[in-house]
DNA sequence: CGGGTTGGAC
């Protein structure tokens, strides 16, 4: 291997101007040995790199008076120096003499790392770069990674698979998910060690579509998937309810011969535990069957699960039951399962069952946590007991507990939704006192506080201080205030505010459509009503149940009943099927002013169920 | 070569 770039005396890139040579001059008031003496301006490498291996860097330093820093990595790299060494400088020079390396040759350094298969040095370096990488692209980044002629695919491949993973731990996930999409174009061939955290990623930012693409791409490009990718993907589906599509996974992964494991099961057991539908407890308790058929043992995790799922059904009874068998399968309860229970009695208003069980804990074994008392603090404020409910947040103190951002969330929403503005204030000056910081939670709250008050200035001024304080604006900030704008007949400014949601990068749900329609219907705008529903269908969402008995209300109240009539056979046809706030509409608002629909065949099966 | 999946409270 020549030397690329030619003789270090001759080819000097700052030419002298910043490293002066001053040959004849100077002398280092130091050296390693005889031959370390510059009398010369051909540089030992040797004896640089064991400069670098003892960490003399001020030595080092005296060497460069012969050569800019530049060039001797260059020199470095041209030699058999070890990889490791010849980082160490280039960490040193870049922090100590502010210098910068080219793209280029950065790549190079991190192929004779990878060579040497030093990947926790790229791994350390890569995660630095992302960190602070402001002007390169994947684009050139990629592009320097394949400059030489002399890399390997492989190594190059291992190289953009620890950017990914960079990318993914420093919450640049965009970035991360456009190397993978590029990183195909380049021939680099990813692995699951990168394309896992990528699908976690991905989920945790709600990038379900993303997560579908990811999953696809994997396959089409051979990157082999294991049981974690599988679980990994079954949950992001379970997240946003497509479990038919999670459970269609649970064949392609027995198709490419991995078998499910009590994660996999876990996962879609919870998938429908978190619907909100009616007999999803069913639905749940048959995969729990499928899993033991297939010799999957059920864990404690599982039996949280249907715990909770039971109690959030409000079916505490129930989730008695799967607690003593969890204890018939000699399975130890921990605090998240009574945690769950305690919940439970609490939703169902049964505080003192509730109160009982956590005193229960204790005999356990167990403790209880800021959880526990969360839960309880909540069955309190949903009775409106609050003054008992604010008396539990001693109860933490005395435990030795600190209330979390949940606990003061729970009583703030309390204090707003019963009109306690001021004392909703207080609390949120005594979380900032404690440092706890406020969530969009939090300022939901308040906002929605301020809209059931109709006072839409402070609801507005606060989400600019939310924004100010960069706690992000979800969609239920959004609903709030489209919903309070709406029943204020502020439909322009629901409009408004549907407008900055999408430019948040947000989605509308059917309920905000919804809502808005239904502010338009109230104000009798038919025409604009009818508007937002063509908006909400081209954003690929159907008119839903409640769409329907928006504007048949909507059409009734205008007195147009022929076109409510018409409606109603078009939800028909649709095969929505009306609920009791159909029957309402029409029997209040249509046959008292005796007009006759034509679901009348209908209303007898709706009003009798 | 390295990383990663499931459960509780607003």
């Amino acid at each position: 291997m020549g030397l690329k770039f030619g003789p270090l005396s001759g080819k000097s890139l700052i030419k002298g101007k910043f490293f002066p040579r001053r040959r004849e001059s100077f002398r280092p008031l130091s050296s390693v040995g005889a031959s370390t003496s510059p009398n010369s301006d051909t540089l030992d490498v040797s004896v640089v790199s064991e400069l670098i291996e003892k960490q003399q860097w001020s030595k080092v330093k005296t060497h460069l008076r012969y050569s800019n820093p530049i060039e001797l990595l260059h020199h470095l790299m041209e030699s058999e120096v070890d990889p490791e060494l010849i980082f160490r400088y280039f960490n040193w020079s870049q922090r100590e003499l502010n210098v910068s390396y080219s793209l280029e040759l950065t790549c190079r350094l991190l192929h004779s790392l990878a060579h040497a298969k030093q990947y926790s040095k790229i791994r350390a370096f890569l995660d630095g770069f992302v960190k602070k990488n402001k002007e390169h692209s994947n684009f050139t980044i990629f592009h320097s990674l394949t400059m030489r002629d002399n890399t390997r695919v492989c190594t190059n491949s291992i190289i953009v698979d620890m950017l990914v993973l960079a990318y993914v731990k420093n919450s640049k996930t965009r970035l991360a998910f456009e190397a993978f999409k590029r990183a195909g174009d380049y021939g680099f061939k990813l692995s699951v060690l990168s394309c896992n955290p990528l699908l976690s990623a991905l989920i945790k930012d709600n990038e379900i579509g993303y997560v579908e693409y990811l999953y696809k791409e994997m396959i089409k490009r051979r990157i082999k998937a294991n049981l974690y990718t599988f679980n990994t993907v079954i949950n992001g589906l379970c997240k946003v309810g497509k479990l038919n599509k999670a459970r269609d996974l649970i064949q392609d992964m027995r198709a490419f011969g991995i078998l499910p494991d009590v994660v996999t099961y876990n996962t879609l057991i919870g998938g429908y535990c978190k619907m909100g539908n009616l007999g999803k407890m069913y639905k749940a308790d048959a995969v729990l069957k499928e899993m033991v058929a297939n010799k999957v043992c059920p864990n404690e995790i599982t039996y949280n699960i249907l715990i909770d799922g039971f109690c959030k059904d409000e079916n505490v009874l129930a989730a008695m039951k799967v607690f003593e068998e969890m204890r018939q399968q000699d399975l130890k309860p921990n605090v998240v399962t009574f945690n769950s229970l305690i919940n439970g009695l609490c939703v169902e208003g049964k505080l003192e069952e509730a109160c009982e069980l956590r005193d229960e804990i204790f005999g356990f074994g167990l403790k209880s946590n800021v959880a526990t008392y969360n839960a309880l603090i909540n069955g309190f404020c949903k009775k409106k007991m609050i003054k008992e409910a604010i008396e539990l947040l001693d109860d933490i103190k005395k435990q030795g507990l600190l209330p979390n951002v949940i606990t003061y969330n729970t009583l703030i929403d309390a204090y707003c939704k019963n009109e306690m503005m001021n004392e909703a204030f207080l609390l949120l000056s005594l979380m900032l006192e404690k440092g706890v910081f406020p969530s969009t939670s939090t300022y939901n709250s308040l906002i929605g506080g301020f809209c059931r008050q109709g006072n839409m200035e402070k609801a507005r001024k606060l989400l600019a201080e939310m924004q100010d304080k960069c706690t992000k604006a979800d969609l239920i900030t959004y609903n709030i205030l489209i919903d309070a704008l709406s029943k204020k007949g502020e439909t322009r400014n629901a409009t408004r505010i549907l407008k900055d949601m999408s430019k948040e990068g947000l989605n509308p749900t059917h309920l905000t459509y919804n809502t808005l329609i239904d502010g338009y219907c109230r104000e009798g705008n038919l025409r604009a009503a009818l508007n937002v529903r063509a908006q909400m269908e081209n954003d690929g969402k159907r008119a839903n149940i409640v769409t329907f008995n928006v504007l048949i209300k909507g059409y009734c109240e205008k007195g147009k009943l022929e076109d409510a009539n018409r409606l109603l056979n078009e939800m028909l046809e649709k095969g929505l099927v009306p609920n009791r706030t159909t029957y309402e509409i029409v029997r209040e608002e249509m046959m008292e002013r005796g007009f006759v629909p034509d679901i009348e065949g209908h209303l007898s099966y709706v009003s009798g169920s």
